[in-house]
DNA sequence: GATGAATGAGGATTCATTCAT
DNA sequence: TATGAATGAATCCTCATTCAT
């Protein structure tokens, strides 16, 4: 139940009449569910990415989502729960329009193009969606980064060690890890930082934060290339 | 009447004969509330470096701190004064302990010893006193940096711009803004992080940290060097 | 949501065939909800004349409800929409069952006989509905009769200057709405005076009150009618 | 100590050395105590005449008082006291400034003449006190008009019968009294008006308060002149 | 599945009053 | 006497969650 079974409920969004006529019965509910989980969760971002996910009350998730409680509470078994599908969902959508970006072809660019070609994208993805910004962070305590509701920080730190470690050839896991917090960490940060600023400040700082992870991270790669994998 | 002149309510850290002394003596009917202030914002330390300032409750505080709910009122007229009060407190305490870093004459040093005479105490500093780490950033959302009550932020921030307008001579008013801001925020950054990985991990992270942000001003400052201020 | 209409939701006093009840359909998932309405309404009367405007706290009403402060607040967002929620009905009800008193065909009778037809259930229906007394005061401050919370005085007054306004064809408008104001205070009064008194006393104020506001008005209505307006 | 033995509290501000010796020590004690008192008095009649009964906080007359919480306790033994004595105070405030109107002498006087002389100062003294106002009425609710904190009614109400029982030769004292309580709560109700009115119409408001009460009194007055007492 | 009612503990805050100094 | 600290129940109101329909 705290699950909301979405096993499917997101890629395949399938409106084709479903050619197995024996299952499509069952389906059918899961139709109106899922427009039901959709609604909810465009509510639970606007709520989460107004109020913050503490601030952020299930009830007025509910009214913003034009349902009742009662409702909500059939889909998701708690507030945690939505965080954590909304985070999936994002995820997904993040996946589905910008996150091709990062073909293994991109591992191949020099790191300033690859920086440009991942952070864009990113970038532009969290403004468009405020909430993916609220679910990276856990809520408020930064000594407990990682919290429960399996945030959006633990699914896209693995991404970005994959892609630095193609980088670092050189760095022990552990250095490669430490690198890769760090970098997300800043990111984090930086991101913020362009959405807290006034629009039209906001490519100057977005240009900075690009340089700031490029001044970082250059040296490290530079050393791997140079002094090739023993 | 929460004047709390805590600089010495709970520490007592200062080794100097204490001038204030003097002047004290008009209001030192409250010496038992001075005390209790001194109690109160411990407990909203602990408190709020526990649950984050969202989720921080005056009774918790009060329970923390063994008093009743109308005590705390008695010298604090709601939430917020006391995480000013507190942020204020922990401003003086860093200024008295850490702060002294920060002579004129460290703006003589090369950047690298810079960072490490102002990075190090200062990380060393939101080790102790976690709450600092709290009200330093607003609470949750992360396009409201700024909250109202008078956070550390915005104390903190004209300095870090005050030290980097001495080393970055060229720039304009508002290109020190952005570094400043940037590198203010991606020092909070990797400061949480070595709030949230294992004390054994802590110094390598440090140093990752120091780095990162060497690298990224190292250039700036160079610029200005060979490209004298016109 | 707090429509309660609840014309008939306590005393079910009409006897006609409710034509409200065609267009009461859409919205009667609250059947349960307007009950309790009923109920909340039934228990602040009772509290608001036990204890007063300010002196009700909305636990006590929820309690003599048999309800929780929660549900409480599921129909109304705070005291004073009950207190204004609870005047429109007794104002409802008043209308409902003794308001028929004011046909037009009143206006021309004698002034004792208007007075009679009006004073008669009006006091009648504050002895049995004492909130509605509570209701016509603002709460506590004289000087400051005219309170928020949409107060009977506020509904009835008008009412009060348009029938004089009849009888006093003469009169200013500025003049009306003085006696209309001092008659209608010194009915409020006598009222509470009323209520006060031992009920064998009852009857014997009760006359004194109508020969006091007719000893008042007469004069002036028959200066209006001597002098017929020029 | 509930009483706070304020019998000579006001006009009696003696500064004079106190020729009797043996007893100015225990007096010196008072006479801070009753300046204490007066403060405090002055005080609640601010705050009462501003918050109300109910409204008003015994800290917040502290406060206004300018001292602390406990020292208004250790001269009253709850708020209730302070509005009986303050009340008391106010009675004697008036006897002593206005109250002289009452000469025996009055008495003989026309009705109309009698009304000019009493309402006068006594609106006078009302606008110059409006907390007089305010302990005139118990708190809030109407049915229960007299509350315990004996208020100004108790004791300007036997003032009114008496007045009136001299003109009502002829009526059987329940009849007085009745009138008397009539005309009193009418002339309260007419005060309150004067109060809540704009300054400019003030004027209007009292003239026709006077022919109000007039035209309820004369009648009756005559009545008795006409037919002599048995 | 959907609704809206229901809950009751908990949130911030106030207040009349008492106590230690 | 005066102070201000201390109390704890009570204030209004919110919230995550559950239940009956």
């Amino acid at each position: 139940m705290p699950e909301a079974n979405s096993d499917d409920a997101e890629g395949t969004r399938r409106k084709v009449p479903d050619p197995a006529a024996a299952t499509a019965r069952p389906r059918r509910r899961q139709a109106r569910g899922e427009r039901r989980i959709a609604q909810i969760l465009d509510a639970a971002a606007t709520v989460f990415s107004t109020a913050g996910y503490t601030g952020a009350s299930t009830n007025a998730i509910a009214r913003e989502a034009g349902i009742s409680p009662g409702t909500l509470y059939q889909f998701f078994p708690n507030k945690e729960a939505i965080a954590v599908e909304l985070g999936d969902q994002l995820l997904r959508r993040w996946r589905a329009t910008y996150g091709r970006a990062l073909t293994p072809a991109h591992l191949e660019l020099p790191l300033e193009e690859l920086l440009e070609a991942v952070l864009d994208p990113l970038i532009r993805f969290n403004h468009e969606n405020p909430a993916f910004g609220v679910l990276m962070h856990g809520p408020d305590v930064p000594g407990k980064i990682a919290m429960d509701h399996a945030d959006l920080h633990s699914s896209l730190l693995p991404q970005v060690e994959g892609i630095l470690s193609g980088y670092l050839s050189e760095a022990s896991p552990a250095e490669v890890s430490r690198i890769a917090r760090l970098a997300f960490a800043t990111f984090k940060a930086g991101l913020d930082l362009t959405l807290s600023v006034e629009p039209d400040e906001r490519d100057a700082y977005i240009t900075e934060l690009k340089t700031l992870l490029f001044r970082y991270l250059q040296p490290l790669v530079e050393d791997c290339r140079t002094r090739p994998a023993s």
